[in-house]
DNA sequence: CGTCATTGGTGCAAAATCGTTCCAAAGAAG
DNA sequence: CTTCTTTGGAACGATTTTGCACCAATGACG
């Protein structure tokens, strides 16, 4: 026995009495623990013993059941535990980051963190009203950036890589001289963006300010458009215009106010983005899977 | 954090400071402990920090550290209490059993045995002197029989099949003229064998009373021979000469003295002995494996 | 006494886990 | 500063584990 899961294994059979309802005390089939339990009596003599209703121990198997008794109360003990120390963190965080990456790319883990955490109580803010991110009521930020911002501290990540894209159905479709870009507003291109491309010729459509609604737009076919790895990348309608690598774009920060950092509520939130990024760090980066 | 078998990852994890020597403690590599415990932070938290040298547990971590160190002292109590179970089971058991059952089918189960009750002293005994079982001196006794036997109690198991071999290259080598058999002392033949045998033509060669040196000369191609299934079926070199099923012979019984029944010690060895021959049932009745 | 439900075991295919082999990064030693 | 060792992670193939669909055996119930 050398895998305490066994205990658990011992103790749902225990109280159930068959191996069917052990199973489902267990999340398993009743295949699973019967094949468990047959090397595990292997290895360490029989433990249960099979009378007309149900399975009973032998003088073994109660002892080892004692012990899995109380490794049980040992780990509920530790749940309260962690409850506990999430207590001495409890309190709201406030998070500010742009909208395409909360909603593309941390959902699902600022949800997690939640669940995680839930003694904090988590605001996200993804309007970019707060420019100024000294007078935000922001505790921690997430933003494109080139320079360490001032005034706050943290960590760089990896920069954000964009390319060309269209809808597959829309390229295929339309004559090329139909073709027409969705850009940005004028004043927040990149500069060079359509020369660079691969169709300069191509006419601008329309220029959408709001990043997510331009996605939507490049999703619905509407036309082509220069957008993120991340929010374009995994959308399987969706092909890339060129083979040239992805270009990168403002580095993507994390931050917060330094008197803030050595908060534990603080480092525990930046800490656990920080990870969730580099986890999807090769989405970000715009590396195809398996191309 | 549904697999208790974590806290022993943590455990070792903690005591090391490396994955690679906490990975060598649990008898792992290191990549099955970054992934263990990459999915294990991923579900309850962050529980270690990369320092420069190694990892430290976070607050959480020390906490679930804790929980694993009383764990281990339970299982390690456990399994002193297990020894001291056996401990009262101690004493010396005789055993006696044919040959070729002890030979060939239960040797490793013995052994392991031996391993399981440490306290348990086994004596085995293969000779048949003690034809009269009453007068033995065997505490348990394996032996095959038509009737259930006078004044023992036990159970009875399946009967012992057998069937016609040769090995294979003395089979094709020889011309049929030349087939001898190889047969028990006449008083210990069954009826008919030969009459019913594939060869009914061929002469007996020899008459060998031991049972496991009628095998070997069967192994080493000195004739065609009747024997069992459990000894012939796993040597890869003899090849059974009719594609008629196996005869069954006499059943195998189990069996001790009524006053011994209830004896622990003796009720473990005949349990154990039970267990091992039904997990080799289908090879006593020479049921082939893929045939 | 027959029918039906429940139990645990078997064979096979899918899935998760693990080890091997590689590699980049960071310290230690010279 | 360079070299070398040690660390942990990535990709891939192999093994193990697991679930599913059956089945025989046993007991419950009408």
């Amino acid at each position: 026995m050398d895998d305490w899961d066994n205990y658990r294994l011992i103790l749902a059979l225990a109280r159930s009495g068959t191996m069917r309802a052990a199973a489902i005390d267990l999340g398993l089939t009743h295949t699973t623990v019967s094949r468990r339990l047959a090397v595990l009596q292997d290895a360490r003599g029989r433990l249960f013993e099979k009378t007309t209703d149900g399975y009973v121990a032998t003088a073994l198997g109660y002892a080892l059941i004692e012990v899995a008794e109380k490794m049980e109360s040992l780990s509920l003990a530790g749940a309260r535990h962690q409850r506990a120390l999430d207590q001495e963190i409890a309190g709201t965080i406030t998070l500010s980051l742009p909208e395409a990456i909360a909603q593309y790319l941390l959902l699902e883990d600022l949800l997690e963190f939640t669940q995680l955490h839930p003694s904090i109580e988590l605001r996200v803010e993804t309007s970019y009203r707060f420019v100024d991110l000294d007078r935000s009521e922001a505790d921690v930020v997430i933003r494109g950036a080139q320079e360490p911002p001032d005034h706050l501290v943290g960590q760089r990540l990896f920069p954000n890589f964009v390319t060309y894209y269209a809808n597959k159905e829309y390229l295929e479709t339309t004559p090329r001289s139909e073709l027409r870009w969705i850009a940005p507003t004028p004043e927040a291109r990149t500069p060079g963006w359509l020369e660079n491309s691969p169709f300069p010729d191509a006419p601008i459509a329309i220029g959408i300010d709001d990043i997510t609604a331009r996605h939507r737009a490049l999703v619905k076919g509407m036309g082509l458009s220069r957008g993120a790895c991340f929010m374009a990348d995994p959308e399987p309608s969706l092909v890339r215009l060129t083979s040239k690598p992805p270009e990168p774009q403002q580095d993507i920060w994390v931050l917060t106010h330094p008197d803030l950092r050595q908060t534990p509520r603080i480092r525990v939130l930046m800490d656990f983005i920080a990870r969730a990024m580099r986890d999807k760090k090769s989405l970000v980066l715009g590396q195809l899977p398996a191309a």
